[in-house]
DNA sequence: AACTTCACTGCAATCGATTACACGAGGAGC
DNA sequence: GCTCCTCGTGTAATCGATTGCAGTGAAGTT
């Protein structure tokens, strides 16, 4: 199949290329006799341009480059739909990649995204420490935003929610329900989600008088296996905390389930509380009292950070932008507060 | 930030850049001697080769596109993670599109990778007729494969599971655990995997002697909502089947969730089956009995296809292959059989 | 010594779109 | 009638990598 090339179209409308893409892309002066001529040409032959061509000469590809932690966790693929829904609005196409949780990995997509000439890199780093090099190497080179998660060592636009905020309406509203004690079972240290929630946990904790067991906290991965593992071990431990405060809704829906399987009634016996809201998270038995993240807005102002920092070229590299949304709390069932607040489901 | 061009590279080692790019390539002869600096050079200046220019010069991008329904459907997103795998061994990239199950929406995605110069097209078509011209006019013009789901009226190669011998293994396990009669849960008749799949539960039944009644066909989406829809209204109906047939693990999970709000045991008072073995369904209450596809499989056919066909080229374009793969029984609680056979969990 | 042959290497065209610059025609101003 | 704009259009350079063709020199042949 031969694709329409311009000087196809300018030859059959008999003026020159630049009159046409003069036409075709609205800049410089053309009489309307010739527009008209170009354009009916243009239909005729079914002309697209090649943006290849285009990208080359203008190197601007109306591109956006994503790179997430790992496309099979919820929440970050709804983040994607989010920023993608936002992006069509642009007339911009998105480049998926996934890291697979990987720094290594994740260094290799960021470095094969700035080759291709993305307009612009959303990325949500994977580790928190070693993702440092590639993100800000990248940053370097053009506009770059974080999403969600938040490297150290770097200096970049980020935009994701308040995470300490969140926990303080958690905590709130376990210690309403009762609770005096809490557990903590999250990722690693290697990521920022963690550590602000971690932080957040703690402190709103402490202002409470909640006690929180230094045996008490959990770090695996993010992961539904993860949050059973980690819950096993404190049902056998012996001594259950009036709640267990996730990282996430995946290691949440591990828990509760774990609970179920050991005979623990929640949120009778302890209450659960996950973080992120995703679609699975009111299917849990019970559904799962969480924190609501707007992603929607998130994507909304990632993209606008992306699109100011072209605009402003590599010229101004101003002090960069950190916008912190606010969560809200999502009752469910797996807390006290919650079950007795709606009865039934 | 200025990019290292195969000029500088050339400059430095003080030879042209035909020879740069013959020594980069390793295509061409080229003494010991200056590859050796040429090497050097490229080292010393960090060069890496502008994909845009080549993709223009050589009409290839080493990228591949796929186009999927919904990238929040967890089945579709890790038969992505499958055909990323498999494209990274090849040194591709994948470029991923969600057609919101909107043919309009999924048209535009086909033609505008088409027009990046993707090199093929992986495609799991929204609709099982509307997606038919985009999906053709596509293959026409680059090599494309339809994964998982088939859109009528189209000639091109085809990556699956066996539908309905699928089937046949789930209403055998159902049968074996005492079913007489079945329900069918699936989306409306718009795609490829319902029709093949109701079609098997359909012949199957039959052969087996079990009942299915009229009204006990439900024809929606493929959601948990759905599933939940239309499961409460089978108990409203009064009249509950000894099983009820899902045509994916998203609307099992709402058939079981329904269930569970309404006071049925499942499977004892009437079994339930899923489709796909997302990771989810194992998550279930009880866990989901459902079947499980090669996704790797499937996957690594796909990108074998992709790769046979660019490389015969539009020369011959011989009959289209259909490859479907056999699917395997993944029997958890939710069926009688397999509560039977493993006590417990 | 004259003629091939072959291994290297460079020149320049090419992919397709964009755009700075140049040019010609027509109109305004004196 | 002459200069000076302005408008509309074409010419050609440009983006960066690849590659057909041709040229050079050295080695091998007769």
């Amino acid at each position: 199949m031969q694709r329409v090339t311009i000087a196809q179209v300018s030859e059959r409308a008999g003026v020159s290329t630049a009159t046409v893409s003069r036409v075709l892309s609205g800049k410089g002066p053309v009489s309307a006799a010739v527009e008209r001529r170009v354009r009916r040409a243009a239909e005729e032959l079914g002309y697209q341009v090649n943006p290849i061509a285009r990208a080359l000469r203008n190197s601007r590809t109306d591109t956006v480059g994503m790179v997430v932690p790992s496309i099979s966790n919820p929440f970050f693929t709804s983040l994607v739909e989010s920023v993608e829904h936002v992006l069509e609005r642009e007339g911009k196409e998105l480049f998926l990649s996934d890291a697979r949780s990987d720094p290594a990995i994740e260094a290799r997509r960021l470095s094969s995204l700035a080759a291709r000439n993305v307009d612009g890199i959303i990325v949500s780093p994977s580790h928190g420490t070693e993702s440092g090099p590639a993100v800000q190497e990248t940053a370097d080179r053009l506009p770059l935003v974080q999403l969600d998660r938040f490297v150290g060592g770097t200096n970049t636009d980020w935009v994701g929610v308040d995470d300490v905020a969140a926990m303080r309406l958690v905590m709130d509203h376990l210690h309403e329900g009762g609770a005096r004690s809490a557990a903590f079972i999250g990722s690693l240290m290697t990521n920022s989600s963690t550590e602000q929630r971690f932080a957040g946990f703690r402190r709103r904790a402490e202002e409470l008088g909640m006690s929180v067991h230094p045996d008490q906290v959990f770090l695996g991965d993010y992961s539904v296996d993860w949050g059973e593992t980690a819950a096993a071990r404190l049902v056998n431990a012996g001594n259950m905390p009036d709640a267990i405060v996730c990282a996430d809704d995946l290691i949440a829906l591990g828990v509760t389930r774990a609970c179920r399987a050991h005979g623990i009634a929640v949120p009778d016996q302890v209450q659960v509380t996950g973080y992120d809201n995703i679609e699975f998270s009111r299917l849990g038995e019970p559904a799962l009292t969480t924190v609501d993240q707007p992603r929607d807005r998130i994507a909304e102002e990632a993209v606008r950070l992306l699109a100011a920092a072209s605009r402003a070229g590599d010229t101004d590299r101003g002090p960069s932008a950190r916008i912190a949304l606010v969560p809200t709390l999502v009752v469910r069932d797996s807390t006290r507060a919650g079950a007795a607040r709606r009865p039934g489901r």
